[in-house]
DNA sequence: ACCTGAACACCGTTCAAGT
DNA sequence: ACCTGAACACCGTTCAAGT
């Protein structure tokens, strides 16, 4: 005799997302979502093969989640503008979600998902700097944001100095450079 | 009646870097190092607090290998020179030992050896664009570097593009960026 | 057809007992 | 003074038994 279904894929995805920002990813076990969907944990693995492929799907969810806000943020028709808008909506969704952020580049990482969420910045740089460059250029967008971002959670900015100013700093000479030819 | 130490805190260091290396952070267990060293795992804890104070010993012992390296790499007396050198040192440190280069910005971060081994970034930046905007200008180099050497660990930059090419043409633009006035 | 308790292997960690 | 076995709490995961 059949049983009702008591929760659902998303709903577990949903109380992973959570579980993970308030606890870490340290926090966010089988038991933990159970409880939190209200059953237990043998019950999981009806939606989930394991707990590796529960956390790529939440980290697919969190991409999901970013790639429509840098899309939004890099709106903007001058391509310049639209980069700064972009690296701000990046930063301000880091400083939001760090677990977050902290997961998208450490679970068994859902490539689809990761380059649909860089489609912006290429858009962007496509603009800016032309389709030839355009991956280049992305890539060198990508890696600086994403890299100042993790070094910023990890505390590294926190000797001297101030951060907000190395951001800009780093945002202004990063286009520079783009912009500028190379000899 | 004492005993003889059959074990040591610097000998649990290597085992755990080399564990490390070889099985992933979560291969690196109490009861895999302490296999290795010759010991039982509660034994270990004479030596070391507990297994998030080890992975912070092993985070600062790959940093001190690791500023070793950059400091030699950075040795040219021409500052654009001795930043191309260290940003290939760097890449080479993280595609030998990629698993170590993950767990320094994972582990309980030792503040202080990564501060230590920015320390060369400076000098060379300090050199190339001189000392009021030296920091800052070490920020975005180690901010691309990392992020870039990231992704490509994470494998994000599998899909279309040639790497290599995308690696010299950051570099290339960070540099001349750095070089430009910013306007 | 989904859910559960019980069980298993495997963690990190503590501690009394050994030498 | 260091090392160990035994024990504990807590993981992820499997599976037979329930409804």
């Amino acid at each position: 005799m059949p049983t009702p279904e008591r929760t659902s894929l998303a709903a577990i995805i949903a109380a992973g997302r959570e579980i993970l920002e308030h606890s870490g990813a340290s926090g966010l076990t089988m038991q933990a979502i159970a409880t939190k969907v209200g059953v237990r944990a043998p019950s999981l693995y009806k939606r989930v093969r394991d707990r590796d492929a529960l956390l790529t799907a939440v980290a697919e969810a969190i991409l999901a989640d970013l790639t429509a806000r840098l899309t939004t943020a890099a709106s903007s028709a001058q391509p310049r503008e639209a980069l700064v808008a972009l690296a701000g909506a990046y930063r301000g969704f880091v400083q939001e979600q760090p677990e977050s952020f902290r997961l998208i580049f450490t679970a068994s990482a859902p490539l689809e998902a990761l380059t649909r969420a860089a489609e912006p910045v290429l858009h962007a740089t496509r603009d800016f700097v032309g389709e030839t460059e355009a991956l280049n250029a992305a890539r060198l967008v990508t890696a600086w944001m994403t890299g100042f971002l993790q070094m910023e959670l990890a505390g590294a900015f926190r000797l001297g100095g101030d951060v907000d100013e190395a951001f800009d700093y780093g945002l202004e000479h990063v286009l520079t450079g783009l912009g500028a030819q190379v000899r």
